[in-house]
DNA sequence: GTAGATGCAAAATGTTTGCAGTGGA
DNA sequence: TCCACTGCAAACATTTTGCATCTAC
């Protein structure tokens, strides 16, 4: 199932409305298909829609959220990224403190982890929720050398 | 070297200059000892000296950062949190995402998870600024039953 | 027709900044 | 003394909300 036709299905589940500017927001964001923040998304879906509000953005990317469509990221910048997620296998991201890319990595990478924090803390890790600082290749190699 | 002589080696060493005010909030980070908004820090600095300012608690938080006397961290709610860190041994967290509890855990615990990422993806983790979302104990069993 | 959605403007929140006066070294 | 620091108020940036209007169903 497309993202957009899941979308659709569990909006009328329900009883809300498809409406152009959440199919606007749908489309933009499956075409950026990276963290994005809300004005940058905004932009962009005036580009489908010049009248297109930014509060409609912010209720729309709520309700994403909502289902598991968007995920969300908190940046040390104080602006949260979005970013369309789709029926993707589970993953966790990491992302460059330097240059902000960001890369999904399969859960099972962490595996071994998650059973340490759960045997010694009785801690339940979210995986897909992890977000890891780190720097990527490119700017590693810049800081080396 | 406790924390209050290294703040204040560090910054004699920098030309800046000891005030009540830093001593304040270095004192109340000290008592509070967990993860706190500005807010909260300000409100405890208040009960030392009551004339105390928000934009005062933000200026010597910035500079605790810098210092790396304390750990920041963005929280989904949009308020970040601050912690005094001293010179503990290296850690990351894990944090509640139900009921905010944090938690330092040893950086060698993620040795494994680090290598993994550094061969798959010459991704270079900084390990003391992993946040792990999760549930702790007390809340994870109220989840299940 | 009607509840839900939108656009607008205004508010709320958390944080930062400019500046005149104060005080630590 | 001198320049860093403070408190205040005002600015900022991001996000949320109230409400009249509109529209998908």
């Amino acid at each position: 199932m497309s993202c957009e036709q899941f979308f659709i299905t569990k909006l009328k589940e329900r009883g809300f409305r498809l409406t152009p500017q959440r199919e606007a927001i749908l489309f933009t964001m499956h075409d950026i298909d990276r963290f994005a923040t809300a004005e940058t998304i905004l932009q962009k879906v005036r580009v489908r829609d010049a009248a297109a509000d930014r509060s409609t953005v912010y209720r729309t990317l709520d309700l994403l959220h909502e289902f598991q469509l968007v995920d969300v990221m908190e940046d040390s910048d104080g602006q949260r990224r979005f970013k369309l997620e789709g029926a993707s296998d589970p993953h966790f991201h990491i992302s460059c403190t330097r240059c902000g890319a960001v890369e999904g990595v399969p859960v099972e990478m962490m595996q071994s982890l998650r059973q340490t924090l759960g045997a010694q803390f009785d801690f339940h890790l979210e995986e897909e929720k992890v977000h890891l600082p780190g720097l990527c290749s490119r700017c590693k190699d810049q800081f080396d050398g």
